[in-house]
DNA sequence: TCTGGGGTCCTAGGACCC
DNA sequence: TCTGGGGTCCTAGGACCC
Protein backbone atom coordinates (compact mmCIF):
# COMPACT_ATOMS: atom_id res chain seq x y z
CA UNK A 1 0.00 0.00 0.00
CA UNK A 2 1.18 3.85 -0.74
CA UNK A 3 0.28 6.89 1.22
CA UNK A 4 0.46 10.19 -1.21
CA UNK A 5 0.81 13.22 1.24
CA UNK A 6 -0.07 16.54 0.62
CA UNK A 7 0.19 19.81 2.56
CA UNK A 8 -2.97 22.16 2.27
CA UNK A 9 -2.32 25.26 0.99
CA UNK A 10 1.54 25.18 2.02
CA UNK A 11 3.12 28.27 1.53
CA UNK A 12 -0.41 30.45 2.84
CA UNK A 13 -0.41 27.84 5.72
CA UNK A 14 3.30 28.55 6.98
CA UNK A 15 2.76 32.04 6.56
CA UNK A 16 -0.38 31.65 8.97
CA UNK A 17 1.66 29.64 11.37
CA UNK A 18 4.61 31.91 11.50
CA UNK A 19 2.27 35.19 11.72
CA UNK A 20 -1.12 34.43 13.97
CA UNK A 21 -2.46 37.66 12.66
CA UNK A 22 -2.86 36.13 9.40
CA UNK A 23 -5.15 32.73 11.00
CA UNK A 24 -8.09 32.95 9.80
CA UNK A 25 -7.33 35.45 6.87
CA UNK A 26 -7.18 35.33 2.93
CA UNK A 27 -3.54 35.42 2.91
CA UNK A 28 -2.12 35.09 -0.89
CA UNK A 29 1.15 34.61 -1.43
CA UNK A 30 2.66 35.26 -4.89
CA UNK A 31 3.90 38.26 -6.92
CA UNK A 32 3.13 41.71 -5.86
CA UNK A 33 -0.55 43.03 -7.17
CA UNK A 34 0.54 46.16 -7.46
CA UNK A 35 3.19 45.57 -9.96
CA UNK A 36 2.52 44.30 -13.58
CA UNK A 37 2.77 40.58 -14.59
CA UNK A 38 2.98 38.59 -11.24
CA UNK A 39 0.59 35.73 -10.44
CA UNK A 40 -0.38 33.75 -7.37
CA UNK A 41 1.43 30.97 -6.09
CA UNK A 42 -0.86 29.54 -3.32
CA UNK A 43 -3.17 30.82 -1.18
CA UNK A 44 -4.98 30.09 1.96
CA UNK A 45 -8.41 28.48 1.85
CA UNK A 46 -9.83 31.46 2.94
CA UNK A 47 -8.40 33.09 0.24
CA UNK A 48 -10.17 30.64 -1.95
CA UNK A 49 -13.65 31.66 -1.15
CA UNK A 50 -12.84 34.63 -3.15
CA UNK A 51 -12.61 32.58 -6.39
CA UNK A 52 -8.60 32.73 -5.93
CA UNK A 53 -6.64 30.12 -7.06
CA UNK A 54 -3.16 29.22 -8.18
CA UNK A 55 -1.51 30.58 -11.21
CA UNK A 56 -4.28 33.25 -11.40
CA UNK A 57 -2.60 36.96 -12.01
CA UNK A 58 -2.28 38.49 -8.61
CA UNK A 59 -4.01 41.91 -10.07
CA UNK A 60 -7.42 39.56 -10.93
CA UNK A 61 -7.34 38.51 -7.15
CA UNK A 62 -7.02 41.88 -5.83
CA UNK A 63 -9.74 42.95 -7.81
CA UNK A 64 -11.80 40.06 -5.99
CA UNK A 65 -10.49 40.40 -2.42
CA UNK A 66 -9.23 43.46 -1.60
CA UNK A 67 -8.49 43.51 1.41
CA UNK A 68 -6.26 39.99 1.34
CA UNK A 69 -3.23 39.72 3.00
CA UNK A 70 -0.92 39.65 -0.58
CA UNK A 71 2.91 38.26 0.31
CA UNK A 72 5.74 37.78 -1.88
CA UNK A 73 6.82 34.35 -0.25
CA UNK A 74 9.91 32.94 1.71
CA UNK A 75 11.23 30.34 -0.32
CA UNK A 76 14.04 29.40 2.44
CA UNK A 77 11.59 29.10 5.24
CA UNK A 78 9.04 26.76 3.00
CA UNK A 79 11.94 24.40 2.33
CA UNK A 80 13.26 24.30 6.19
CA UNK A 81 9.31 23.53 6.69
CA UNK A 82 8.95 20.92 4.01
CA UNK A 83 12.24 18.98 5.53
CA UNK A 84 10.61 19.09 9.06
CA UNK A 85 7.71 16.93 7.71
CA UNK A 86 10.26 15.11 4.99
CA UNK A 87 11.72 14.00 8.41
CA UNK A 88 8.43 12.55 9.83
CA UNK A 89 7.76 10.83 7.03
CA UNK A 90 11.25 9.04 7.27
CA UNK A 91 9.78 7.48 10.61
CA UNK A 92 7.12 5.80 9.01
CA UNK A 93 8.78 3.76 6.28
CA UNK A 94 12.55 3.71 4.68
CA UNK A 95 10.79 4.32 1.38
CA UNK A 96 9.88 8.17 0.77
CA UNK A 97 9.64 9.73 -2.61
CA UNK A 98 8.85 13.03 -2.21
CA UNK A 99 7.97 14.74 -5.29
CA UNK A 100 7.63 18.25 -4.71
CA UNK A 101 8.07 20.68 -2.09
CA UNK A 102 4.98 20.07 -0.90
CA UNK A 103 3.92 16.44 -1.61
CA UNK A 104 5.65 13.03 -0.96
CA UNK A 105 4.59 9.04 -1.53
CA UNK A 106 5.33 6.69 1.17
CA UNK A 107 5.46 2.81 0.57
CA UNK A 108 3.70 1.41 3.37
CA UNK A 109 5.06 -2.23 2.97
CA UNK A 110 6.36 -4.30 5.61
CA UNK A 111 5.35 -1.51 8.66
CA UNK A 112 2.36 -3.23 9.55
CA UNK A 113 4.35 -4.56 12.80
CA UNK A 114 5.48 -1.50 13.74
CA UNK A 115 2.26 0.68 13.21
CA UNK A 116 -0.87 -1.78 12.15
CA UNK A 117 -2.91 -1.56 9.13
CA UNK A 118 -2.15 0.93 7.03
CA UNK A 119 -5.56 3.03 7.36
CA UNK A 120 -4.74 3.39 10.62
CA UNK A 121 -1.04 4.48 9.75
CA UNK A 122 -2.58 7.33 7.53
CA UNK A 123 -4.20 8.80 10.41
CA UNK A 124 -1.52 8.62 12.68
CA UNK A 125 0.74 10.34 10.08
CA UNK A 126 -1.92 12.90 10.05
CA UNK A 127 -1.67 13.44 13.86
CA UNK A 128 1.98 13.67 14.22
CA UNK A 129 2.56 16.00 11.70
CA UNK A 130 0.41 18.26 12.88
CA UNK A 131 1.61 18.10 16.37
CA UNK A 132 5.34 18.26 15.64
CA UNK A 133 5.06 20.72 13.06
CA UNK A 134 1.49 23.07 12.70
CA UNK A 135 0.70 21.93 9.48
CA UNK A 136 -2.19 19.71 7.70
CA UNK A 137 -1.86 17.42 5.36
CA UNK A 138 -4.22 15.33 3.31
CA UNK A 139 -3.61 11.96 2.37
CA UNK A 140 -4.59 9.41 0.28
CA UNK A 141 -4.23 5.78 0.54
CA UNK A 142 -4.28 2.99 -2.15
CA UNK A 143 -2.39 -0.06 -3.30
CA UNK A 144 -0.60 2.09 -5.97
CA UNK A 145 1.08 5.64 -6.13
CA UNK A 146 -1.56 7.21 -8.89
CA UNK A 147 -4.59 5.93 -7.19
CA UNK A 148 -3.14 7.25 -3.67
CA UNK A 149 -2.32 10.64 -5.78
CA UNK A 150 -5.52 11.08 -6.99
CA UNK A 151 -7.13 9.96 -3.81
CA UNK A 152 -5.28 12.78 -1.60
CA UNK A 153 -7.35 15.48 -3.21
CA UNK A 154 -10.48 13.76 -3.04
CA UNK A 155 -11.15 15.42 1.04
CA UNK A 156 -9.13 18.30 0.99
CA UNK A 157 -8.15 20.05 3.09
CA UNK A 158 -7.21 17.74 6.18
CA UNK A 159 -8.47 14.76 4.53
CA UNK A 160 -8.21 10.98 4.09
CA UNK A 161 -9.81 9.05 1.47
CA UNK A 162 -8.99 5.26 1.32
CA UNK A 163 -9.10 3.98 -2.12
CA UNK A 164 -9.55 0.07 -0.76
CA UNK A 165 -7.76 -2.45 -3.03
CA UNK A 166 -10.09 -3.95 -5.61
CA UNK A 167 -11.87 -0.72 -6.02
CA UNK A 168 -9.63 1.10 -7.77
CA UNK A 169 -11.04 0.95 -11.01
CA UNK A 170 -14.50 1.70 -9.70
CA UNK A 171 -12.94 4.94 -7.72
CA UNK A 172 -11.12 6.52 -10.95
CA UNK A 173 -14.48 5.88 -12.89
CA UNK A 174 -16.34 7.61 -10.29
CA UNK A 175 -14.53 11.07 -11.11
CA UNK A 176 -14.67 13.62 -13.87
CA UNK A 177 -11.77 14.07 -16.47
CA UNK A 178 -10.14 16.66 -15.10
CA UNK A 179 -8.91 14.88 -11.80
CA UNK A 180 -7.08 12.62 -14.10
CA UNK A 181 -3.79 13.73 -13.10
CA UNK A 182 -1.15 13.97 -15.87
CA UNK A 183 -3.84 14.94 -17.76
CA UNK A 184 -3.97 18.73 -19.22
CA UNK A 185 -6.55 20.79 -20.75
CA UNK A 186 -4.79 20.14 -24.40
CA UNK A 187 -5.29 16.43 -23.85
CA UNK A 188 -8.76 16.94 -22.00
CA UNK A 189 -9.54 18.50 -25.83
CA UNK A 190 -8.40 16.22 -27.73
CA UNK A 191 -10.30 13.43 -25.75
CA UNK A 192 -13.59 15.65 -26.27
CA UNK A 193 -13.25 15.91 -29.41
CA UNK A 194 -12.99 12.08 -30.31
CA UNK A 195 -16.47 11.62 -27.95
CA UNK A 196 -14.87 10.94 -24.48
CA UNK A 197 -16.32 13.04 -22.00
CA UNK A 198 -15.31 10.87 -19.03
CA UNK A 199 -12.94 8.58 -17.36
CA UNK A 200 -15.42 5.82 -17.66
CA UNK A 201 -15.91 6.33 -21.47
CA UNK A 202 -11.93 6.37 -21.91
CA UNK A 203 -12.19 3.10 -19.77
CA UNK A 204 -14.11 1.50 -22.33
CA UNK A 205 -12.12 2.53 -25.11
CA UNK A 206 -9.27 -0.16 -26.49
CA UNK A 207 -5.48 0.60 -25.52
CA UNK A 208 -5.03 0.36 -29.27
CA UNK A 209 -7.40 2.91 -30.44
CA UNK A 210 -6.15 5.51 -27.38
CA UNK A 211 -2.40 4.70 -28.90
CA UNK A 212 -3.20 5.48 -32.52
CA UNK A 213 -4.76 8.99 -31.26
CA UNK A 214 -2.46 10.48 -28.66
CA UNK A 215 0.88 8.12 -29.39
CA UNK A 216 2.17 4.92 -28.05
CA UNK A 217 3.32 6.31 -24.49
CA UNK A 218 0.41 8.45 -23.84
CA UNK A 219 -2.03 6.26 -25.10
CA UNK A 220 -1.23 3.30 -22.75
CA UNK A 221 -0.97 6.12 -19.79
CA UNK A 222 -4.78 6.58 -20.33
CA UNK A 223 -6.22 3.12 -20.65
CA UNK A 224 -4.11 2.27 -17.78
CA UNK A 225 -5.03 5.36 -15.90
CA UNK A 226 -8.65 4.85 -16.40
CA UNK A 227 -8.60 1.21 -14.60
CA UNK A 228 -6.86 2.64 -12.05
CA UNK A 229 -3.49 0.59 -12.48
CA UNK A 230 -0.23 2.22 -11.78
CA UNK A 231 0.94 4.38 -14.40
CA UNK A 232 4.42 2.90 -14.75
CA UNK A 233 6.02 6.66 -15.60
CA UNK A 234 5.34 7.79 -12.52
CA UNK A 235 7.53 4.81 -10.71
CA UNK A 236 10.02 5.45 -13.62
CA UNK A 237 13.07 7.86 -11.75
CA UNK A 238 15.37 8.21 -14.18
CA UNK A 239 18.18 10.96 -13.83
CA UNK A 240 17.77 13.51 -16.20
CA UNK A 241 18.61 16.80 -14.16
CA UNK A 242 18.40 19.85 -15.50
CA UNK A 243 18.88 23.64 -13.73
CA UNK A 244 17.42 26.53 -14.98
CA UNK A 245 16.58 30.42 -14.13
CA UNK A 246 14.16 32.44 -15.99
CA UNK A 247 12.76 35.78 -15.66
CA UNK A 248 9.74 37.69 -16.75
CA UNK A 249 10.37 41.55 -16.95
CA UNK A 250 7.82 44.10 -16.16
CA UNK A 251 7.82 45.62 -19.37
CA UNK A 252 8.80 44.19 -22.56
CA UNK A 253 13.33 44.46 -23.14
CA UNK A 254 14.36 45.68 -26.75
CA UNK A 255 17.59 47.40 -25.74
CA UNK A 256 20.68 44.92 -26.47
CA UNK A 257 22.59 46.06 -23.85
CA UNK A 258 19.88 45.51 -21.16
CA UNK A 259 18.80 42.46 -22.69
CA UNK A 260 22.82 41.33 -22.19
CA UNK A 261 22.79 42.68 -18.83
CA UNK A 262 19.54 40.37 -17.89
CA UNK A 263 20.83 37.47 -19.45
CA UNK A 264 24.49 38.09 -17.51
CA UNK A 265 21.98 37.94 -14.30
CA UNK A 266 20.44 34.59 -15.42
CA UNK A 267 23.90 33.39 -16.07
CA UNK A 268 24.93 33.91 -12.74
CA UNK A 269 21.97 32.50 -11.11
CA UNK A 270 22.38 29.24 -12.97
CA UNK A 271 26.39 28.89 -12.48
CA UNK A 272 26.01 29.54 -8.37
CA UNK A 273 23.58 26.89 -8.46
CA UNK A 274 25.28 24.20 -10.52
CA UNK A 275 28.80 25.46 -8.27
CA UNK A 276 26.74 24.85 -5.06
CA UNK A 277 24.71 21.66 -6.15
CA UNK A 278 27.80 20.11 -7.14
CA UNK A 279 26.82 19.95 -10.68
CA UNK A 280 28.51 19.75 -14.48
CA UNK A 281 26.78 19.82 -17.60
CA UNK A 282 27.71 20.88 -21.47
CA UNK A 283 24.73 21.56 -22.24
CA UNK A 284 23.34 25.07 -22.43
CA UNK A 285 19.78 26.39 -23.26
CA UNK A 286 18.06 29.43 -24.03
CA UNK A 287 14.51 30.67 -23.93
CA UNK A 288 12.48 33.98 -24.73
CA UNK A 289 9.28 34.51 -24.91
CA UNK A 290 7.91 38.19 -26.96
CA UNK A 291 5.47 40.11 -26.18
CA UNK A 292 2.69 38.29 -28.10
CA UNK A 293 3.92 35.23 -25.76
CA UNK A 294 4.91 33.09 -28.45
CA UNK A 295 7.89 31.29 -27.03
CA UNK A 296 11.17 30.24 -28.41
CA UNK A 297 14.98 28.58 -27.44
CA UNK A 298 17.62 27.31 -28.74
CA UNK A 299 20.18 24.96 -26.92
CA UNK A 300 24.16 23.66 -27.89
CA UNK A 301 25.95 21.09 -26.40
CA UNK A 302 29.34 21.62 -26.20
CA UNK A 303 32.37 19.06 -25.87
CA UNK A 304 33.72 20.48 -22.14
CA UNK A 305 31.73 21.21 -19.50
CA UNK A 306 30.29 24.62 -19.31
CA UNK A 307 32.25 25.29 -15.29
CA UNK A 308 33.09 29.11 -15.73
CA UNK A 309 30.86 31.89 -15.77
CA UNK A 310 32.70 33.79 -18.62
CA UNK A 311 32.09 30.25 -21.01
CA UNK A 312 28.89 30.26 -19.85
CA UNK A 313 27.90 34.23 -20.97
CA UNK A 314 29.62 33.71 -24.08
CA UNK A 315 27.82 30.47 -24.97
CA UNK A 316 24.53 32.32 -23.73
CA UNK A 317 25.02 35.50 -25.83
CA UNK A 318 26.02 33.24 -29.18
CA UNK A 319 22.90 30.94 -28.67
CA UNK A 320 20.45 34.22 -28.03
CA UNK A 321 21.36 36.33 -30.96
CA UNK A 322 21.55 33.33 -33.08
CA UNK A 323 17.26 33.22 -32.16
CA UNK A 324 16.85 36.36 -31.56
CA UNK A 325 13.87 38.11 -34.29
CA UNK A 326 15.49 41.68 -33.32
CA UNK A 327 13.81 44.69 -32.49
CA UNK A 328 10.91 42.20 -30.93
CA UNK A 329 10.13 43.53 -26.90
CA UNK A 330 11.09 40.31 -24.75
CA UNK A 331 8.59 39.72 -21.76
CA UNK A 332 10.41 36.82 -20.60
CA UNK A 333 14.79 35.74 -21.10
CA UNK A 334 15.88 31.78 -19.27
CA UNK A 335 19.04 30.31 -19.07
CA UNK A 336 19.33 26.90 -18.75
CA UNK A 337 21.80 23.85 -18.48
CA UNK A 338 20.68 20.34 -19.03
CA UNK A 339 21.74 16.41 -18.74
CA UNK A 340 23.55 18.00 -15.05
CA UNK A 341 25.90 14.96 -13.62
CA UNK A 342 27.75 15.02 -10.56
CA UNK A 343 30.77 14.06 -12.00
CA UNK A 344 33.15 16.42 -14.52
CA UNK A 345 33.62 15.23 -17.78
CA UNK A 346 37.43 14.32 -17.61
CA UNK A 347 37.85 15.54 -21.15
CA UNK A 348 36.96 19.14 -19.73
CA UNK A 349 40.31 18.90 -17.82
CA UNK A 350 42.36 18.90 -20.78
CA UNK A 351 41.42 22.71 -22.08
CA UNK A 352 40.99 24.37 -18.35
CA UNK A 353 44.42 26.11 -18.36
CA UNK A 354 43.85 29.01 -19.92
CA UNK A 355 40.90 29.62 -17.47
CA UNK A 356 42.08 28.53 -14.29
CA UNK A 357 42.30 31.52 -12.48
CA UNK A 358 39.36 33.52 -13.44
CA UNK A 359 37.77 30.15 -12.35
CA UNK A 360 39.56 30.17 -8.99
CA UNK A 361 37.79 33.89 -8.62
CA UNK A 362 34.75 32.73 -9.53
CA UNK A 363 34.75 30.00 -6.89
CA UNK A 364 35.58 31.71 -4.22
CA UNK A 365 33.37 34.44 -5.01
CA UNK A 366 30.22 31.81 -5.35
CA UNK A 367 31.83 30.26 -1.62
CA UNK A 368 31.29 33.73 0.01
CA UNK A 369 28.31 34.42 -1.43
CA UNK A 370 26.48 31.07 -0.20
CA UNK A 371 27.61 32.29 3.14
CA UNK A 372 24.29 33.65 5.09
CA UNK A 373 24.44 37.18 6.76
CA UNK A 374 27.29 38.67 4.33
CA UNK A 375 27.30 41.35 1.59
CA UNK A 376 26.96 39.31 -1.43
CA UNK A 377 29.98 40.16 -4.25
CA UNK A 378 27.94 41.09 -7.28
CA UNK A 379 29.11 42.46 -11.15
CA UNK A 380 29.10 46.00 -11.33
CA UNK A 381 26.88 46.10 -14.06
CA UNK A 382 24.03 43.74 -12.47
CA UNK A 383 23.90 46.31 -9.41
CA UNK A 384 22.89 49.15 -11.15
CA UNK A 385 20.43 47.32 -13.33
CA UNK A 386 18.40 45.66 -10.67
CA UNK A 387 15.68 48.47 -10.39
CA UNK A 388 15.19 48.11 -14.44
CA UNK A 389 14.83 44.44 -14.45
CA UNK A 390 13.59 42.96 -10.92
CA UNK A 391 10.15 42.95 -9.59
CA UNK A 392 10.53 44.26 -6.10
CA UNK A 393 13.24 46.64 -5.03
C1' DT B 1 -6.35 41.86 -15.52
C1' DC B 2 -3.27 38.76 -19.96
C1' DT B 3 -0.88 34.44 -18.79
C1' DG B 4 5.45 33.21 -12.74
C1' DG B 5 9.24 30.09 -12.12
C1' DG B 6 11.32 25.62 -11.75
C1' DG B 7 11.10 21.40 -13.33
C1' DT B 8 10.13 16.45 -16.06
C1' DC B 9 8.90 13.59 -19.89
C1' DC B 10 7.71 12.70 -24.74
C1' DT B 11 8.03 13.09 -29.84
C1' DA B 12 9.92 13.74 -34.26
C1' DG B 13 13.47 14.56 -37.32
C1' DG B 14 18.36 14.99 -38.56
C1' DA B 15 23.25 13.66 -38.19
C1' DC B 16 26.24 10.15 -37.75
C1' DC B 17 28.12 5.48 -37.05
C1' DC B 18 28.65 0.52 -38.05
C1' DT C 1 23.94 2.39 -58.72
C1' DC C 2 19.97 5.87 -55.24
C1' DT C 3 20.71 3.32 -50.85
C1' DG C 4 19.14 -1.59 -45.42
C1' DG C 5 18.67 -1.65 -40.54
C1' DG C 6 19.98 -0.76 -35.96
C1' DG C 7 21.58 2.36 -32.70
C1' DT C 8 22.87 6.82 -30.33
C1' DC C 9 23.14 11.65 -29.71
C1' DC C 10 21.34 16.12 -30.45
C1' DT C 11 17.77 19.81 -31.17
C1' DA C 12 13.13 22.04 -31.13
C1' DG C 13 8.86 22.09 -29.40
C1' DG C 14 4.88 20.60 -26.74
C1' DA C 15 2.36 19.03 -22.62
C1' DC C 16 2.08 18.78 -17.94
C1' DC C 17 2.92 19.37 -12.85
C1' DC C 18 3.40 22.09 -8.35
Amino acid sequence: MFLHVDLDAFFASVEQLDFPQYRGKPVIVGGDPNARRGVVSTCSYEARKFGIHSAMSSAQAKLLCPNGIFLKGRMERYHEKSQEVMKIFDEFSPDVQQISIDEAFIDLTGTERLFGPADQTARLLKTQVKEKTGLTVSVGLASNKYVAKIASGILKPDGFFFVKPGTEADFMQSLPLDKLWGVGSKTIEKLKNIGLFSIKEISNTSETALQRVFGISCGTFLYNASHGRAAESFDARTQNHSISAERTYPYDLTDSYIIETALMQLCEEVRFRLETEGYYSKTVHIKIRYGDFSTTGTQKTFQNDIDSFENLFKAVKDLFYSKWHNGYGIRLLGVGMQNCSTTPDSQGELFAFDNENLRKLEKTIINHNSKKNVPKIQKARLLSSNSTLKFED
